[in-house]
DNA sequence: ATCCCGAGGG
DNA sequence: CCCTCTGGAT
């Protein structure tokens, strides 16, 4: 099977099994999905919905979040990974987008990846969801189902994967496709134990080819 | 013990 | 390229 001939079958295969999430992050304008995905780091959308409707609630807009003190925020944002650093990156992106973008989320990703706490992966989902810009953001999910079905090819580093994924699926996909890969990897193709037997893409698959031929 | 829609710094 | 940040679920 080619390169050309897998991408085919698994675009193929989502477009009639389009999977459905069980849980997503929660949010109502780009300022807040910024803020979900950069509190989204290693760690799941689940955790992050807990905290974020105490951050919007009290901090409603960018600019309310650019007057936040460490001590404030700190406490809502405790329970989840990272929080010193979470903390901090939330409060230098507001007063970034504040003082050098006048108050406005920036829509291209080398203007994104200046923010604090942004970087590659979250510029991408920004551009790619609010402005449908054709931007493929690599987490550990995407990163993982494209090694393992065969979509990648000793793929090391995010960005490879980006750019290879890039080359096969055609623009107007590129959306919807992120979404396909990313809920595949994390109900379907999990990290330990993945479930091949209830997994539509077998055919395509090199993991599942590896692991049959194994026995 | 390993993983979760990573980023920043060395 | 590496390391650190670092909480909760499984």
């Amino acid at each position: 099977m080619t390169k050309k001939e897998r991408f085919a079958f698994v675009i193929s295969y989502f477009e009639q099994h389009a999977p459905n999430a069980e849980t997503e992050l929660m949010y109502d304008n780009p300022y807040q999905l910024l803020v979900a995905v950069i509190l989204s780091a290693q760690c799941t959308d689940k955790r992050v919905n807990m905290t974020t409707p105490a951050i919007f609630e009290r901090y409603p807009d960018v600019e309310a979040l650019s007057t936040a003190t460490f001590d404030e925020l700190f406490p809502l944002i405790r329970s989840i990974s990272y929080p010193n650093n979470k903390t901090k990156h939330l409060i230098g992106m507001a007063q970034m987008v504040i003082d050098d973008f006048h108050g406005d989320i920036p829509s291209t990703v080398p203007e994104l990846i200046k923010l604090p706490g942004v970087g590659r992966k979250t510029a991408n989902v920004i551009t790619s969801v609010v402005h449908h810009q054709p931007n493929m953001a690599v987490d550990t999910h995407v990163f993982r189902v494209s090694a393992r079905i065969g979509l990648t090819t000793n793929a090391k580093t995010p960005l490879q994967t980006e750019l290879q994924l890039l080359k096969y699926i055609p623009k107007e996909k590129v959306h919807v496709a992120h979404h396909w890969l990313i809920l595949h990897g994390r109900y379907i193709c999990v990290a330990r134990n993945p479930k091949c037997g209830e997994c539509g893409l077998r055919p395509a698959c090199k993991y599942y080819q590896q692991i049959t031929k194994a026995q």
